[in-house]
This record gives structure tokens, C-alpha cells and sequence, in this order.
DNA sequence: TTTGATTGGTGCAATTTTGGCACTAATGAA
DNA sequence: TTCATTAGTGCCAAAATTGCACCAATCAAA
């Protein structure tokens, strides 16, 4: 390891507020991240940080060395980029983050798919509905809802996010069909929550073409798509969700659309998010491969509920 | 080793011409370079030179990483250098360049003392008439004879450069003591002459302050004092020398000032050169001992030639 | 206060990497 | 041709790195 390896490695320490964070991050023993800052020290002859048994601050110099070893990953990440630009080939680890449920329905067919076809890229899939800092934590692409604030990223729309509301039979057998929005906001809901998307109301357009935000009695709120369809395949609540949430359910009559003639809103778009730079290559070729997964126009999602194209458009 | 390593050392490959060139500069095996080359192709997925079996070509990956490769040495030589700031205590190498007889007269005896005061700094020494590009060559110093055209580089007066003619008693029982100028340039000269200081003419102010250029009658030219002296000594030539390269062979008798009424012009002052940045302290504090042992005004080496204030000042 | 978990640091053994030598093949100059 | 020099490879010894076990210091919770 020589120098530049062990001032990104200070950075690291300094990132992760401790040695041992570092070390976790890099899978790496906490003794060998000790034993190169300490080499570090000797070699520029000058001590980096303040310790204290537990913690440490920076001294003086450490301070500048820091900035400087930000100027050198910068610039090495750089010209590692700048190289992937010869590849013909896609090579190198893919890293890529989405939701849980869209990795799930989404993504891992792609994988499977885009690994046969480049056995030299490595995947890393890191499935959090947190929206994390992409380029902080070295990530080439990240599919979300919602067009994320950051203008340093780039938010390319992949897809339309159309909604849907569905009941089991069961639970209309229970309660009824519900013959108007009134109806059914009296009737118990289970809605998608998660720090990137919320459904807590149903929003559609009345027949003056009104824009209406309607409250629901959600009894049952989880951010995870499955366990949303299990609720309401139990009987217990009916779901108003994003339409990629829903798998075949309601193409086998588990699940059954409910007030259609409504004109819902649509919901946020899905989109991939990645560092406003080059592409390598890889990130590319995948992205490309999602995208036509996914279909141009009409989203492959909605092609597991049958009739979508005429459902929740106010006719 | 990691990828900045091998990119520094693809630099030396390239600036080198070959990885034998670039071998030898760093005094490593030739394999090891073909070896870490061979690495950094395949880290990043590239072909960086094109090999005909006897010598290479940059493909046109091969150069973009050239260039980031000369940012990165860049910015990782600022970050040592910011960090020698903080040193207290000199450590480190300091290369130095400067003729032989300057190094041999003036520099060793400093080197000496300053490594008996700080231990922790090594000292590569090296003796060349050339003038070197210090800078990619990687010198903290140069002491140089004329002052450097380079005006990326600082270039510090360090003493007078006072010029002096000698010629030994057996001389003068030969030809007899020159009385004027005129008798002088009919008897046979050896020249000190390197690519960085030519004496080949006396320069003098005659009796109306005019400035003459007289030519001489060279027989001997050599780049090295002590050869010249050797060959003054033997009687057989007289020398035109700058003072500096006069060691005791004045006071011990073994040479005599010759027309030491005539007013000669100092010739090119001695000076060290620099790089224009911030000097660690290890080259500030050599250089203050250079200086504080050659002298503020008077030249040490003036004092080797008794009475030489008032000689050649044309009373 | 005591206990327990976590911090950074150190010694030691196993593993990995490096560096040098000997050799090969290819090239260009004499 | 011959000869010197080039880049590259396999092998082995030497050097560096890594991870484990353990330590002392610290902080937080019981």
C-alpha cells in the first residue's frame, strides 16, 4: 500500500468518525487501518490526529491533508473513469440501489439477464428505501420514486407510476362493494409508507375535473409492497398502491380493482438516478436493459392487470 | 503497489522512453516494471502501450492516463510538500546538484555539519557541469556558476565571483614576470571551461575605466580546478580562474597572483537555484548554512588568497 | 459503583505481494 | 551474419500486509 492508498484511507477514518467504522466499511481488520495511518504519520513526519483513547480530532496538518487527499480521490476516481471510457466490453462491479420491491420485480430479471450476457461485471445490489448519497457511497445508479432534489444527479423518468386500488373478494363480500369515493373512505386501508413514497390519501379528479385529495381510515401501513397485497388478500383492507407493486394477483382474481371509473392521479414517476458524469460503459448497458424491461410507453407492470389502459380514467 | 504507483511509474516508462530507462532510474529490475505495467492494463481494463518488441507507443488510452498521471504526481508532491510544513526538524532526502568543485570546496564541508546537527535528513549529492531541469529530475538545490534564464526557478545570489590569475614561481622563472597585459597574452593559458562557465578572454577595465576583452593564448582547457591547478603547478601554463576554485596553493607559495594591479571584472556571481514553491525545511535550512558558511559579503574561499581584497582593483 | 461493550493499539503467525535472477524471443545496429 | 539490447515470464527468496488474539482505556448502562 503506499501513500495515496493510506490518505484515502485517512479519509475514510475521518469520514467514518472512527477507525473502526472505516474498517467496517472496507471488511477490512481495525488493527491494519492502525497500523497504515500510523505508517502514514511516519512517513510525512507529521501527526495526523489527535487520540484520545476512544476518538480522535484532527491536528493542523491532518486538516490539510485531508482536503488533499479529497483532490486525489477526485482525481483518481477521475482517471479511473476516464479509462472505463476505452472499454468495449462493460467490466468492473455494478453498484446499484432501488427499493426492495422494485429490485424484486424489476431488477434481478435484468441481472440475470445482463450477466449472462457480461459475465465480467460484478453486481452489488443494495436494496434501502432510504435515499441515500449516491456518489458519497459510490453507487453508479439508483432507481427511486420521485425526482430526487439533488441537482448534482442526474433523474432520468423510467416509467409512469399509475394507481390502483384493489380489494379480495373476501373483503368485498365483508363490506360491500363500494359504490363511490365516499363509500370507501369509510372502509379500513392498508397504504405503502416509506421515506421515499407515502400514499396516505387517494387523489383523483371529480367529475368537474377538480383535483380531490381524499382521506382514508388506514388501519395498516408498511413499506413493503408484498406484505401490502398479503394484507389485502387476507380480507382485512383494501390497498390503494402504486401499479409496480402489484404482481399477477390481480390477473388470477385474488385481488380485484375497485371504483375503476375513477380518475386517479398519477403517482410520482419512477425514476434512475445517477452522478452527473460519464457513464462507464456498464451503468450504460444497464440502464438501457432496465428501460426496455420496463417497456417505452406502457410500464411491463401494468401489463399483470388486465384492461389497465381503461381503469381509474374517469370514463 | 496500487493503481497511483503504477500510473507514476507508466509516467516514468513514457518520459523515460523505455521500462529499461525507467528501471534504471529507480534502480528496480526491468521485470518489475514490465510486471506492474502489465497490472495496471489489466486494472483498468485497458491497453495503455502499444509493444513492438524492442520499444513501445502510448495508445490513445495510454495518453489520456499520461495526463492524469502527471496531475496526480503533481498533486501528490503539493501534498508532501504541505506536510513537510509542519516539520519541525528537517528530515527527508535532499538532492543537491552542483559542479565538482563547488560541491567538493564548499558543499561537503556544510553537508558535514548539517548532518551531524540533523540525522534524520539524507543527503544525495550530485556532481554535474550540466545544467539539469531540477525540477523533473526531482532536486531540492542547485548551486550553479551564472545566473539560470529559467524563470520558473528562483535564483538566489549566494557570493561574488571574483576572477584571479596565478601562475607558479617556475612559470615565472620560464617566461619571466609578465609586466603588462600585453607581455601576459603571448604566454600559454589553461582555461577553466565547463557548458555552464567559459573563460576564455580576460575582461578587464584599463586606465580609463574602458572594457577590454583580451584573448589569450590557451594551451589547456579543462572542467575541473584542480586538474587546471595541477597544470599550473607544473609550470607549464598559467591559469585564468574564478577565486572559488583556488584552495591553499596561494598562501602555501605554490602559485603567485600575476599582475594583480590590473582591474578584472567579476565574472558570473555563484547562485543556487530553486524551484518557485514553498521549500521544505530541510532545503532552507542547508541552504542558510551554505550561505552562512561561504559568507555574507566576503567569499570564504577570497580569504584563501592573502591580501586579495586589494588585488586586481586596479590601483 | 460495577459491568460490559467498544475504542485504538500491539505482537505474532499466515498469507500475499514484491523484487531479483535467469532465461527467452524479438528487434535493430554494426 | 553477429552482437547488444529490448520486453516479457517463471521461479524463488525476501518483504510487506493482513487477521487474530489480546490489552488498556474509555464510556454508557445497569
Amino acid at each position: 500500500m503506499d501513500m495515496t492508498s493510506r490518505l484515502l484511507m485517512l479519509l475514510d477514518v475521518v469520514e467514518h468518525g472512527s477507525f473502526a467504522g472505516a474498517a467496517a466499511s472496507r471488511n477490512i481488520d481495525r488493527s491494519v487501518i492502525s497500523k497504515q495511518i500510523s505508517r502514514l504519520e511516519d512517513d510525512l513526519g507529521v501527526r495526523l490526529l489527535n487520540r484520545t483513547t476512544r476518538s480522535f480530532s484532527l491536528t493542523a496538518a491532518g486538516a490539510e491533508m485531508i482536503k488533499k487527499s479529497r483532490e486525489l480521490r477526485e482525481l483518481l476516481g477521475q482517471t479511473v473513469r476516464l479509462a472505463e471510457n476505452y472499454h468495449q466490453e462493460p467490466r468492473g462491479v455494478l453498484k446499484v440501489t432501488s427499493s426492495t420491491i422494485i429490485a424484486k420485480r424489476y431488477l434481478q430479471p435484468v441481472i440475470n439477464d445482463f450477466q449472462k450476457r457480461f459475465p465480467q461485471v460484478e453486481v452489488e445490489l443494495r436494496l434501502d428505501d432510504r435515499v441515500m448519497d449516491i456518489v458519497a457511497e459510490g453507487f453508479d445508479l439508483a432507481f427511486r420514486v420521485g425526482e430526487p432534489k439533488d441537482s448534482t444527479l442526474i433523474a432520468r423518468k423510467i416509467a409512469r407510476n399509475r394507481m390502483i386500488i384493489l380489494a379480495s373478494p373476501e373483503f368485498i363480500d365483508t363490506y360491500g362493494m363500494p359504490k363511490t369515493i365516499d363509500e370507501l373512505s369509510l372502509l379500513p386501508v392498508a397504504n405503502y409508507t416509506s421515506t421515499s413514497l407515502r400514499v396516505t390519501t387517494i387523489k383523483y379528479l371529480d367529475e368537474h375535473g377538480e383535483r380531490i385529495e381524499k382521506n382514508m381510515k388506514s388501519v395498516f401501513r408498511a413499506n413493503d409492497g408484498e406484505i401490502l397485497l398479503l394484507k389485502a388478500l387476507s380480507g382485512t383492507a383494501f390497498v390503494v398502491m402504486p401499479a409496480f407493486i402489484v404482481g399477477s394477483e390481480v390477473a388470477d382474481g385474488h385481488l380485484v380493482p375497485i371504483l375503476p371509473n375513477l380518475k386517479l392521479l398519477d403517482y410520482s414517476a419512477m425514476y434512475a438516478v445517477y452522478p452527473h458524469r460519464d457513464l462507464p460503459v456498464r451503468t450504460r448497458l444497464f440502464l438501457d436493459a432496465v428501460r426496455e424491461y420496463i417497456g417505452k410507453d406502457i410500464p411491463i407492470w401494468e401489463s399483470n392487470i388486465p384492461n389497465f389502459e381503461r381503469l381509474y380514467q374517469g370514463s
